[in-house]
DNA sequence: AACTCGGGGCA
DNA sequence: TGCCCAGAGTT
């Protein structure tokens, strides 16, 4: 049983299934001032928001400036991170990028993609993360999740990373961004996996290109 | 273009 | 218990 629809109309549709499945997406990232929203997502890298969060709570409370985390060392650092993976490189990445946003950025995070990668530990995803979450700029993030499944939902060609990102910034709505990035990510995770996607238990696969073509 | 970081999730 | 990974920097 399939439903042939528009990308347009499959976006609409892909809103409703995924905030019935999906009700808190980007737990990790909401509800924080840019910088720590940098912080979180420089984080992020190969870990979930789940990771974040046991991290971020506790160190949030006492540093939410460039100045406050400058003042522990790098070993401080890791060790208030070290229940997530990688966790000495996003040290060392996060304190390079404070000492770069006091001493060129006024210790502000800026608004563009070109300064944002500047900073340490930021490329094009994480640039297009805070662009989007912070300040509603810029283009949609596509990471490994993002391109696999958009692809087989039909929402982008699957080319490259500079195609699908162009593809998604012209098809989802802005106001969406947010919360359909994480989305795709979730499902990603759950159930559209990269090896044996679990399509007999998706609520996608009605409207599911990859499924169509199985 | 390949290699590295890494704890956690999952088979 | 081993395999894989919600990226980015380095060589």
């Amino acid at each position: 049983m399939t439903i042939k629809l528009n990308k347009e109309e499959k976006v609409e549709k892909l809103v409703e299934l995924f905030s019935e499945n999906y009700p808190e997406p980007g737990t990790a990232l909401k509800h924080k001032s840019s910088f720590e929203l940098l912080i979180a997502t420089i984080l992020s890298a190969q870990t979930t928001d789940v990771q974040v969060n046991k991290v971020t709570k506790e160190l949030f409370k006492k540093y939410n400036t460039p100045q406050d985390l400058l003042k522990l060392s790098q070993k401080e650092l890791e060790k208030k991170i070290n229940s997530i993976g990688l966790y000495r490189n996003k040290a060392k990445y996060i304190l390079k990028t404070c000492r770069i946003l006091l001493d060129e950025f006024k210790g502000k995070v800026p608004e563009t993609r070109k300064e944002l990668l500047k900073l340490s530990g930021v490329g094009r995803k994480t640039a297009n993360v805070v662009l989007a979450n912070a300040f509603s700029k810029a283009a949609f993030p596509v990471d490994t999740h993002v391109f696999r499944v958009s692809e087989r939902l039909g929402l982008s060609s699957g080319k490259n990373v500079d195609q699908t990102e162009k593809e998604l910034t012209e098809l989802i709505p802005k106001k969406y961004w947010i919360d359909f990035h994480h989305w795709l990510i979730d499902h990603g995770r759950a159930i559209c996996k990269a090896q044996n996607p679990d399509c007999e238990n998706c609520f996608a696969s009605h409207l599911c290109r990859y499924y169509q073509n199985k």
